[in-house]
DNA sequence: CGTGTTCTTGACTTGGCTCAAGATCGGTGG
DNA sequence: CCACCGATCTTGAGCCAAGTCAAGAACACG
């Protein structure tokens, strides 16, 4: 269930955090080293399972290696929101290491290899790499902006360019750490996650997905992800990906 | 228009900011101290005025030290949503300090002093203290701890909810600046900027309100909100107060 | 090949939107 | 001190995007 990563074990899905952090920042060979050689605990999860629960007191940050997680939280009647989604790479919970008490949850929504990092060995490794404490800093600070980003969806895009808008970003981002050839990609969600992630209903996200494969701007077959024409999804998103803050973006994705 | 902060100057205002901190963190007497030294530049700005602009390189960050403010970001055809409010002692584009291209503006509410803090002087002072540069890490993960639970209401919650919610949320944060006698604060907005922040219709708002003022859970006249029935306020909201992160909550707002 | 999950469809409902007009408020200048 | 004007708030009527409910089809997996 739990164990100590071995060295030369995971070596390319580790590199994924590398990749990661050097699509929006500048790493130094150090840094990256360091970040390797970083002890974690390795955990599995399968589809469902919660990995982290709102109200814990989180002692480490976990790391996707594999798989695909989500973020949300619940209204005591039962309502979910999901927050986030997060292919591997990212570190969903990175705020835990100043914020004691989870206001959120973290679930996998397939089966999902994490990395365990204890707060101390960040701690350490930050005071040593002061770099890469910006390079953290920097990650959550686009966590937030892709919020804002979030939250205008919500608040103010139809449900047909949410669903628009939510593919263009999840395209990119899986561009962005390697996890995407061409346009294609695998996102293990349902329609109920992505009605509970743009606020909508199940129902009506079949709807406008219909639309959509109908038009001819995507297929979506199963988990697998293809835009068909990024031009006519990003124009009825109006998606403008200046808030992922992603350097050199993919040609294709402009 | 422009000029430096003399000493002696606004320093019951720039206490604010210590206020809003030690809401939030721990400081050492010397981290109040170099906070308060801090040589910032003074700007007035008259309701309506952007402060900052999406798009916009800073290089400075600003402290709201008299006024309001709120950050929003508008869709190509107009369609605008506000992300966020900040009551005077918040530094609403803090994350400038990292990711250069503003993503969202920034806006006065109603006339609002700030005081400009360059970039190399924040910079300066965190790598002297790095308990400040802890803060105001831990400020932006409350910030993104903010948007989320906007989302939440965003997407999930009914009309009456959001507005329960936000006025829940507003009445926390303006008494933990020292904002607030007993229920009552002052927030300049328009019923129009609340339906711009709550994915509402300005009628639906005026509607929404109505009924809060008919059951006599708030007063609300011009800019002064007064809260008169806390606690059917916080059920009607499903309003829990983790997510602000912040320390010794009053206790009549407990 | 059976079973639970996910997707799809149709019929109906509704919360919140739009439009438009009138009332009220607060600040300004005479 | 009052008259005026633009901004804000209020109200009513009609509408529509998206929700709910429920049942059947397709799919994935053991």
């Amino acid at each position: 269930m739990e164990r100590a990563l071995q060295n030369m074990e995971h070596v390319p899905e580790r590199q994924r955090l590398v990749r990661k952090l050097e699509s929006i920042t500048d790493l130094t060979e150090e840094e990256r080293q360091a970040l390797m050689d970083l002890p974690v605990i390795l955990r599995e999860f399968d589809a469902g399972h919660d990995i982290v629960r709102s109200g814990d007191h989180p002692q480490s940050c976990c790391l996707i290696l594999t798989g695909f997680v989500c973020r949300y939280m619940l209204l005591p009647d039962g309502r979910r929101q999901i927050v986030a989604f997060h292919p591997p790479g990212d570190i969903p919970d990175l705020q835990s290491l100043h914020l004691k008490t989870m206001d959120h949850s973290v679930a996998a929504m397939a089966r999902t290899t994490t990395a365990f990092i204890p707060h101390e060995n960040l701690q350490r490794m930050t005071q040593r790499f002061p770099g890469l404490l910006h390079a953290f800093w920097r990650e959550t600070l686009i966590d937030a902006s892709v919020f804002r980003a979030w939250m205008v969806a919500l608040g103010r895009r139809t449900a047909h360019e949410r669903v628009a808008h939510l593919l263009c970003e999840m395209t990119l981002r899986f561009a962005a750490v390697g996890l995407a050839e061409g346009m294609t990609y695998q996102m293990p969600v349902t329609q109920n996650d992505i009605a509970d992630a743009l606020g909508l209903s199940n129902v009506h996200v079949n709807r406008v997905l219909q639309d959509l494969r109908r038009d001819e701007l995507i297929v979506w077959r199963r988990n697998t992800i293809t835009v068909l024409q990024w031009g006519a999804l990003k124009d009825l998103a109006a998606f403008d990906p200046t808030y992922l803050h992603i350097r050199n973006l993919p040609g294709l994705l402009q």
